[in-house]
DNA sequence: ACATTGTGCATACACGGAATACACAATTTT
DNA sequence: AAAATTGTGTATTCCGTGTATGCACAATGT
């Protein structure tokens, strides 16, 4: 359970463990059926509510990136490298869209995201 | 007062018009001194509350893109084109922070951003 | 004076996020 | 078999934000 919540943070812990975790998973930094914390005691540790650890572990499972049994635990899926880029790519291309349309409401070029994009990154 | 409104975004109606027209003034679409529409007139044709409208020109007005004067009303404010330019990618470099630090957490190179944009945009 | 425009405030409602608590189901441990 | 562990489901409550409505006030213009 290496992860960081922000109460300042506009998203919701939910989504910031979901994030976390799953950017874990798919970077292969949690291996193929680890079992995840109880989320009683992920609740405890990360002090948050059962339901908000709930919420998170409900949208990995729904993503397909770790397989929960009642009365056992939640596990990482297996998956091969291939399919781990495939997945990663996938989710990282849908916030993508999001971006690229603000950038696109104020006129920029693909060129001009490039540019910005080599100063900070 | 060529603006959108989507009510099932995540994001506030709000922030849809202020985004929406900091990106028409930035472009210069809006001419400078070119006066808004009264808010309550606004609020009427958008079909939306006054304090929406009100809450979308003070953000414009706290970005230094328009100038607001009680009693007459809000005027696009004065820009060289190197100004606009400037403040468009200062804003627009704003939000790619945020977004920039989503790939990274996925640990996604310099080069695979650009590459999945290539694709996109 | 009167109309127009922006400002400020009070009230109200809806919704999402979050917490707490309890009961139930499935599995494991003793 | 009994108890402990773990996930699931539900009910209740609280809080902050977004939004709407209405009214009163300030500044400007006719």
């Amino acid at each position: 359970m290496n992860v960081t919540i922000s109460n300042t943070s506009e998203k919701p812990i939910y989504q910031q463990l979901y994030e976390q975790i799953s950017a874990q998973i798919l970077k292969g930094e949690l291996e193929s059926g680890y079992c995840l914390p109880p989320i009683r005691q992920a609740a405890l540790e990360l002090h948050v509510s059962v339901i908000t650890v709930k919420k998170a572990w409900e949208e990995l499972e729904r993503s397909g990136l770790i397989n929960t049994v009642t009365g056992k635990g939640c596990f990482v899926a297996e998956f091969s490298p291939d399919e781990m880029l495939r997945i990663r790519n996938e989710m990282v291309l849908k916030q993508m869209e999001g971006d690229t349309s603000y950038y696109k409401s104020f006129g920029l070029t693909l060129d001009e995201v490039i540019g910005l994009l080599n100063k900070i990154y």
